[in-house]
DNA sequence: TTGCGCATGTAACCAGTTACATGATTTC
DNA sequence: GAAATCATGTAACTGGTTACATGCGCAA
């Protein structure tokens, strides 16, 4: 099974979601809030060839009425297999640890890809990593807390707070489900 | 002035507190909270390299007793100067979208290398600029909630609420500064 | 007619990843 | 004496950054 980068799986999610040209992609990174990738050409159109390279989407090129030519980038079946492949991994420690950021990626396009039921259980085992390692980082603070500088154990601070809130989030998300599922 | 990656900021960060070798540091990276960095020897003694060769930092070679040599590393003046440089920048909007854990890089280890009193500009700077932008995240939230895929939609959720704790972070921050100032 | 936004791409460079390689010292 | 840990490094590869290059269509 083809592996991807970041930027790799964050641009399959976004043509699982609707076809996109390079440019289409280039103004979702430069405004809206999924940022953290780069809105560079150099950056998307390369990564966009390598996806197509290994399969995973196709592209045409389409000149709509009065517009120039853009080449437009959809999913394979094959890129959808992989990405939901991605997602469909189990949440490791490493992963809360050091690629929260990619977790949460892989969230995002998750309803669509996964369905309902899948992104609870992501939510669930989310919660579960979170709900082992809050605990780790307070610890970490209580041991060594005298013995850091000021800044430093500030900074700790505030990592603890962000894990803390995507820990509330998750059981939110989760209890959001809930509620949707009673309504149908 | 040269700049440097991440990743030699960090390093030049942690080596401003004390000397330190390769192997300590991946040590640091490996079992505390600055985690993020990679601890692979491939990144970690390259980038030290890198920073001797820029003059940043120098490193000498101490046999201890018993024990095997070690290189160990510490900030020349004129990487104390590069590091301080960098911490000093102003805080821009960009820095807050995209580069955010830059910016509690920054931070880690400012107390040290700038003192309280810059610290504390610096995080009145940083709650001015995330006051300006949770708002805004607000309102991309009420303007395009609809036309978002859920789980899109609840990633957002996240990421609102992480910026919020960092907000929340910072005022908390302030205050503590505040205190310790009136201790004395 | 100048300039901006649309739209796509390439090329040189650099830094980080992964894997390999080596050898000393300590611990069981 | 085997295994784990200490400790430092290199090399091939890959992907992202920065900068450059091009050209269309539209509006002031």
């Amino acid at each position: 099974m083809e592996t991807s980068s970041i930027l790799g799986y964050a641009l399959l999610g976004l043509v699982s979601q609707q076809p996109l040209s390079g440019y289409d992609v280039k103004k979702i990174f430069a405004t809206t809030p999924m940022a953290g990738f780069s809105d560079s050409p150099g950056a998307i159109y390369p990564a966009l060839q390598r996806l197509e390279k290994a399969g995973l989407v196709r592209s045409e090129v389409k000149q709509m009425a009065g517009l120039r030519q853009r080449r437009v980038f959809r999913i394979t079946p094959k890129g959808l297999a992989s990405l939901k492949a991605w997602m469909g991994k189990p949440i490791t420690e490493e992963d809360v640890v050091r690629r929260i950021g990619e977790l949460m990626l892989r969230f995002a396009f998750m309803d669509d890809a996964l369905g309902a039921e899948r992104s609870v259980a992501f939510l669930r085992e989310f919660s579960e990593r979170l709900a082992e390692y809050v605990p780790r980082l307070h610890e970490y603070m209580g041991a060594h807390a005298a013995a850091m500088p000021v800044s430093g154990r500030l900074a700790l601070e505030s990592g603890i707070g962000e894990y803390g809130a995507r820990l509330e989030w998750a059981k939110k998300a989760v209890a959001h489900y809930g509620r949707r599922k009673k309504e149908r």
